[in-house]
RNA sequence: GGCUCAGUAGCUCAGCGGUAGAGCAGGGGACUCAUAAGCCCUUGGUCGCGUGUUCAAAUCACGCCUGAGCCA
């Protein structure tokens, strides 16, 4: 059996989550319902990064421990996992006690390679960012350009660095031999772009900070916390009943086929990460894919603007499959996009509702009236349009999947869904019904349901709800939330529904979505 | 300051040498199986600006402007 195993940044639990993070994690999970659906092993990794010293001042900030400032996010982002539809199967979190075994044997596998030194490190740093930051690239009165409300610190302090100049070559070599190691391509150049200059070694330490984990052959520095991070996708892949080791993380899920990431944080994963895997002498992982930010009505969300939009409140509104759908369909991963949420609704009403749900709707309507509630049994001609249109139409999705086409995956679907309305119009089955031809009726019926079942069927990694929904009205039991249990091949292929199965009574499978009644007005 | 990506109908985008396309939204119509959905027709664009190459440019080259981003 294939393995497919893939991950979500390890969020950061400074705040709430964003509805960025929400955007990487529904990819992540329609990605790994696909491979789930095609009959792989699937490890879908996500969780949370808790170290730093941002964490800790945030946490005194409220008048808490880290942990249980920790504990609170970390139950905040299953929430909301949940509520999006989510089925992580790891959930790594760096905090946990296991983590600090794969980072204290990581770190001693670098630290035996020679690739890490101790030295004297002293310069304005942005605690913000976690990360030292260039004098000229300081606002005035030195705030930090990233975090324009916080003034960085000056700090002199031995660090512990690690050889990040000694893989430049071994790096170029890799980005060279395996092109599609980051993608989009544009993000490729970027980071193709940054090695060249050259790469200067990193600090992999912090002193005076007790949030993180000792530097093992120094108590009394802390670990930096990306160092850490990195390492929680090795973690989470230790069997949770094994003691954790890095030969346990890497015995089978590693390397992991996608990391999922924002490209905010291309070159941790691009640069930093490559490095010190090969550093440790570790597989690398397969691929880097960095989607684009969200803008709110084609400005930048921000506190300031007041425009930051809430993941709670819009899956509480308009349900998972609405957000699930918009989110994967109407922007390109890999690009910037846009959340307007007239669009939003317009859309998913559009398209789930007019286009797919009532499709399904006004065809079992007619074979209640017509067939007796039953699948025919017809042979549908090979020249059907909508049998052609379907043909490849499974090969086609995979394919989607396979490049992280997200939008090109629920656009074929919807494609069937659509030629299927206009050929019930050419065909006007009532009017069949009418004249006598029952043959052709039922041929007709038949093709219908067909062509709603296979797209309902491609599109259940995204709409998995609404999904389920379908296949429960043409007769199946199956919930697509649980093991479909049904065969790919098959199932992704024009003519799997059998014959003289009994429908269910038509019930709209996706309600259309009202305007929020500020935008009524 | 260097570099990358983008700028095409109200919105989201495709086209990437032969005088503009799709979906959604807007307008009109015929139908009736349907979640006032679907179908047909339709309004709508000096293809960011300028210069050049070419018989011919949204499409190539150069310059500029705007936006997003990477680096310094």
């Amino acid at each position: 059996m294939a393995r497919f195993s893939l991950t979500t940044p390890l969020y950061y639990v400074n705040a709430r989550p964003h509805i960025g993070s929400a955007y990487t994690t529904m990819a992540a999970d329609a990605l790994a319902r696909f491979a789930a659906l095609r009959g792989d092993a699937v490890l879908l990794v996500t969780g949370t990064d808790e170290h730093g010293q941002k964490i800790q001042r945030t946490a005194q900030e409220q008048g808490v421990p880290p942990q249980v400032h920790c504990d609170r996010m970390v139950a905040e982002f299953q929430a909301l996992w949940q509520k999006l539809n989510i089925h992580w199967h790891r959930f790594s979190r760096t905090t946990d006690p296991r983590h600090g075994v794969i980072v204290k044997e990581f770190f001693q596998r670098v630290w035996d390679k020679g690739d890490i030194y101790l030295h004297q490190q002293q310069g304005w740093y942005c605690v913000a960012c976690e990360e030292f930051k260039d004098e000229r690239e300081l606002l005035p009165e030195r705030y930090c350009p990233l975090h324009p409300h916080l003034q960085v610190e000056w700090r002199d302090e031995p660090n512990y660095f690690f050889r990040l100049s000694q893989y430049q070559h071994q790096l170029e070599d890799l980005y060279q031999n395996q092109p599609d190691f980051i993608q989009p391509e544009a993000r490729r150049n970027e980071v193709l772009k940054f090695v060249a200059q050259g790469l200067a070694d990193f600090s992999i330490s912090r002193l005076h900070l007790d949030w993180g984990f000792p530097v093992p052959v120094d108590p009394q520095q802390v670990i930096y916390v990306w160092f850490d991070a990195l390492l929680g996708y090795l973690t989470a892949l230790v069997e949770p009943d094994a003691e954790p080791s890095l030969a346990q993380a890497t015995q089978t899920w590693w390397p992991v086929d996608v990391h999922l990431i924002g490209k905010d944080i291309l070159r941790f994963h691009a640069v930093y990460w490559p490095a010190m895997l090969l550093s440790a002498e570790l597989p690398l992982p397969k691929r880097i894919f960095a989607h684009g930010f969200l803008t709110k009505d084609g400005q930048k969300m921000s506190k300031s603007l007041g425009n930051i939009v809430d993941p709670f409140h819009l899956v509480n509104e308009y349900g998972s499959d609405a957000l699930r759908y918009y989110f994967l369909k109407e922007i390109e991963l890999g690009k910037d996009g846009d959340f307007n949420e007239e669009r939003f609704i317009q859309t998913v009403n559009a398209d789930l509702a007019n286009d797919l749900g009532n499709l399904l709707n006004r065809t079992l309507k007619l074979v209640h009236k017509y067939c007796g509630g039953c699948v025919p049994a017809v042979t549908v001609p090979q020249d059907n349009p909508l049998a052609v249109l379907a043909e490849d139409l499974g090969v086609q999705v995979a394919q989607a999947y396979r490049e992280l086409a997200l939008h090109r995956a629920c656009l074929l679907p919807l494609s069937l869904a659509q030629r299927a309305n206009k050929w019930m119009d050419e065909q006007a089955p009532w009017q069949l019904a009418k004249t006598g031809e029952p043959a052709t009726l039922a041929a007709v019926l038949y093709s219908l349901l067909e062509a709603v079942r296979l797209a309902a069927y491609l599109l259940s990694p995204v709409i998995p709800q609404t999904s389920t929904r379908i296949y429960q009205q043409l007769g199946y039991p199956i919930d697509f939330d649980r093991q479909p249990l049904l065969d790919y091949h098959q199932q992704a292929r024009w003519g799997a529904l059998p014959p003289g199965q009994a429908v269910a009574a038509p019930e709209p499978v996706f309600l259309r979505l009202g305007l929020p009644k500020v935008m009524k007005s």
